[in-house]
RNA sequence: CGGGGUGUGGCGCAGCUUGGCAGCGCGCUUGGUUUGGGACCAAGAGGCCGGGGGUUCAAAUCCCCCCACCCCGACCA
């Protein structure tokens, strides 16, 4: 390939679209443009790295017995209704009426269509396990998109389906995916990290998820420091902190504070640590009021939450809701004679349990108590683990402290269940006749946010630095002056050498001076840089620079191919 | 959805407060000089100032409505 003879629109400004780096590098890059919020061009390179990346995950899926195929974007409501989904996928699914008015969505996942065609074409256990995947744009209208290709509204996902008799068949399905997940993150050259995750909405039991570690990253990790426990923040199960301190109950006292109302103002006022500070907080779940209670000093954890009061939606009230339900202003919110106010189902984390004489807004303006206490003052209805897993927690397998990362959430891998046969009728038969569910997994990558979260990991102040897996092209011919006929010349050769020797290398042809092409080539991330210049011509010398390390070696002419070769050829399985 | 911000040639921005010829840098075109890290000089092309309505002799600028995009919070690959 010739740059004259592509388009790549390299910049030199950041565009004001972009905040986070991926976006900004692959935007200037030339590679990705955007459309309309969340929808994005790939550009000729942007493309090829797409590629590649699908075709690493082909590899791997095909090497773990998947087979592919491609199912449609557009879906019909039916089959939504069918499975009990088309209501409760809300505002996120883009949806549209043909010209008779039948509803139809774009897929923002293909659990159900898939299993509408397993229902019909597999009736015995003889034709099973199968592992069914296929690489395809989904639709999800987010509340939010934002950071580029990291959380788009259409984007490229692999996502396979695994269908088995049973739960073992299930465990050796999962233990596939996992295996080849973490070979295809690895040959793509990210440091990533596995934890454990919250099944969600989707449902199912086991459930990992694929962390490219970048502190960009929208998700918090834990991870052990002896062990090798991981998990997603929301997951990590926390132990109290705290140990029951055997002090007396002391007297409960009204105090005035006017005008504080965080935790902060409280401590600082009242100067008390926050984590003897009650910290009250109101979410409706599925529309139930609920009051979460934790130590000033701690986040609530609203997935756990969640799951403990078994609500399939949990979202924090609103300020208005508050004042009108409690007829008290924001801030000043405690659990004693909360309930005489508004019927509210009241749940504290563990730590609660041992706050002796602590400090809680005294459900009337500017006003709180000291010495507030569980049993005598107040009643929760359930203990529970209810708080965000901090850095210094516990590990939960092996009581080693905890630290905390940020990381990006690339892929995904579910154990399934029947959730889904079950709602759609999918069984098969088995030796005995018996008519059972079949037992479904499902494993997602994010090829698009896979290419970001590379990016995103891999830079420096230059622009991109792909590995060679990834590469838009491996290597960039440069001739330093495309007037000198002799060096354009020799230029060429190397060129098609190159390609002859099955190297992916583009050839940077354009009539404009060396330093412009540098930094294109810089900004763009090719991983090798073969430079024709006057020893090239003199000499016969070709100067080789790999875009990583910096290194500059010189080669004559037959020997850069040979070098090069070999050298790629190391690189291209993965850094 | 709630909160904050921004829309001015392809890109980055100034001008708006206090209404009075639409500007700067990059990029693009042509010519010349340059030529190993985003060259220089000269001459050009390119804009319904996001859209609609209003106020005014006069609106990029003031007022109202709408739209788009970005950022911060609740979801997800």
């Amino acid at each position: 390939m010739r740059v004259s003879q592509n388009l790549i629109p390299t910049l030199k400004e950041v565009p004001a679209e972009a905040d986070t780096i991926s976006h900004q590098l692959l935007l200037r890059a030339g590679m990705l443009r955007r459309v309309a919020a969340g929808i994005y061009t790939l550009l000729p390179l942007g493309y090829r790295v797409v590629e590649k990346i699908k075709q690493i995950v082909r590899e791997e899926m095909n090497n773990a017995g998947g087979v592919e195929l491609l199912l449609p974007i557009i879906q019909p409501a039916e089959i939504w209704h069918e499975a009990g989904r088309w209501d409760v996928y809300g505002h996120e699914m883009f949806r549209l009426q043909d010209r008779h008015e039948r509803n139809f969505c774009l897929g923002p996942t293909h659990e159900e269509i898939i299993t509408d065609l397993i229902r019909q074409e597999v009736k015995s256990y003889r034709q099973l396990p199968l592992l069914l995947y296929q690489i395809q744009n989904k639709y999800r209208d987010e509340r939010r998109p934002r950071f580029g290709l990291m959380r788009g509204r259409e984007f490229i996902m692999k996502d396979l389906y695994s269908f088995d008799r049973d739960e073992s068949g299930l465990e050796t399905s999962y233990q596939k995916m996992y295996n080849a997940y973490s070979r295809i993150f690895s040959r793509c050259g990210l440091s990533f990290r596995i934890v454990e995750a919250d099944p969600g909405a989707i449902g199912g039991s086991d459930t990992h998820e694929f962390m490219v570690l970048a502190d960009t990253g929208e998700a918090e990790i834990v991870f052990c420091s002896v062990c090798d426990y991981a998990a997603n923040v929301e997951k990590a199960p926390c132990q109290p902190r705290t140990s029951p301190s055997a002090g007396e109950f002391k007297p409960l006292k009204l105090v005035s504070t006017p005008g504080v109302r965080t935790v902060q103002e409280v401590a600082a006022f009242l100067g008390v640590e926050p984590q003897v500070i009650l910290k009250t907080l109101f979410y409706y779940a599925d529309s139930e009021l609920i009051a979460v209670l934790v130590r000033g000093d701690r986040a609530v954890n609203e997935t756990k939450a969640k799951n403990l009061l078994g609500a399939t939606q949990l979202e924090i009230a609103s300020e208005a809701e508050i004042t009108r339900q409690f007829k008290i202003p924001i801030g000043y919110a405690g659990p004693p004679g909360l309930k005489e106010r508004a019927p509210v189902k009241i749940i504290a984390d563990y730590e609660v349990k041992d706050l002796i004489n602590a400090v809680a807004g005294a459900n009337q303006p500017d006003h709180h108590y000291l010495n507030v206490n569980l049993g005598r003052d107040y009643e929760v209805d359930t203990l529970g683990d209810l708080r965000i897993a901090e850095e210094g927690d516990l590990c939960p397998k092996c009581g080693a402290p905890l630290h905390l990362k940020r990381g990006i959430e690339v892929g995904q891998i579910f154990k399934l269940g029947v959730k889904y046969s079950k709602a759609l009728g999918a069984t098969i038969l088995d030796e005995t006749g018996k008519e059972i569910p079949i037992i479904m997994g499902c494993y997602g990558i994010g090829i698009t946010r896979t290419m970001a979260a590379a990016v995103e990991q891999r830079h420096d102040e230059n622009g991109i630095i792909w590995p060679v897996s990834l590469a838009p092209y491996e290597a960039v011919v440069i001739p330093i002056s495309h007037r000198d006929s002799l060096q354009v010349k020799f230029a060429e050769e190397i060129y098609q050498n190159l390609l002859a020797h099955g190297i992916d290398v583009i050839y940077d042809d354009r009539p404009e001076r060396a330093g412009v092409k540098f930094k294109d080539a810089d900004l763009i991330g090719y991983p090798v840089r073969l430079v024709v210049g006057n020893r090239a011509v003199s000499e016969n010398l070709v100067e080789i620079k790999w875009r990583a390390s910096g290194e500059i070696i010189l080669k004559e002419k037959e020997e850069a191919i040979n070098y090069l070769k070999n050298n790629l050829n190391k690189l291209r399985k993965g850094e």
